[in-house]
DNA sequence: CCAGACGTTGTT
DNA sequence: GTCTGG
DNA sequence: CCAGACGTTGTT
DNA sequence: GTCTGG
């Protein structure tokens, strides 16, 4: 799963990255901490338009939605897609074909159940790099007010070794996309088979995770800071 | 996903 | 829009 | 036929 | 314990 991500380079390193360009330049700010629970919106590349970065809400808000209290109901429920069964899933099976976005990351967040307590874990690739997470969109538009919503949604797979050591997300991870294979997933005529080549657990020995304080989930302090990536020893974890 | 509320009456 | 359950 | 759902995770 | 809100 992941509901917790993290996009900390600049402008010019994420343009350089992907080689596109923003759509809204002056929208794009660094995102320590982003709670997909709060639908913000987030760098993607769509097959739309590759070459532009765009900012869309995560929350896939599929384009049959009938009213707007409908979308906020299903949206809760979209932040990710399971790989496995995207082409049977009504909210999802529509997107397959045409489309697939990259959603753009430095990092995710997950947490470790241990005991009665969970402690939340920083994963990154280990050369912290940005990333791709495979995603799919869709617009939805409001019939009563007009307004249009673009949104997102991040696949999952199954854990690799890494992720499973962090004992509440033992079973899934987002689907992250091999660097040579960003172009293929937005572009390329995916049949069931080609699909899940390139959705497949990423690599462990390509990846890192280290605990974190629990600022990233306060109320009171804003969670979206430099500090909310710091590790942080828990006595009670043994690492 | 986690944090925080979870209740009533009366009203600066 | 499309599928399932009654 | 129509009505209603349409989704994810975890269970140390 | 369980539900709502972010």
């Amino acid at each position: 799963m992941c509901y917790h991500s993290s996009i900390t380079k600049s402008r010019e390193e994420l343009e350089a990255a992907f080689d596109a360009r923003f759509a809204e330049p002056q929208d794009y700010q660094p995102i320590f901490h982003g709670n997909g629970f709060t639908f913000l919106r987030w760098p993607v590349i769509t097959a739309e338009h590759p070459k532009l970065i765009q900012g869309y809400h995560w929350g896939l808000i599929p384009f049959w939605c009938k009213s707007r209290e409908a979308a906020d109901e299903l949206r809760v429920h979209t932040l990710n897609a399971v790989s496995e069964t995207v082409f049977e899933k009504p909210s999802f099976k529509h997107c397959i074909r045409q489309k697939r976005c990259l959603v753009l990351s430095s990092g995710f967040f997950e947490w470790r159940t241990s005991g009665k307590l969970k402690y939340p874990y920083f994963v990154t690739l280990k050369s912290r790099e940005l990333f791709a997470m495979a995603g799919l969109y869709d617009r939805f538009t409001d019939q009563q007010t007009g307004e249009v919503i673009d949104t997102f949604t991040v696949l999952t797979t199954p854990a690799n070794a890494l992720m499973e050591k962090i004992h509440n997300s033992k079973k899934r991870m987002p689907a992250i996309l091999k660097k040579d294979q960003e172009q293929e997933w937005l572009l390329g005529e995916l049949n069931k088979t080609a699909f899940y080549r390139l959705i497949t657990p990423y690599d462990t020995n390509d990846m890192q995770a280290y605990s974190i304080s629990k600022r990233i989930t306060s109320r009171s302090e804003n969670s979206n800071v430099p500090e909310v990536l710091a590790p942080h020893h828990y006595e009670a974890l043994n690492d």
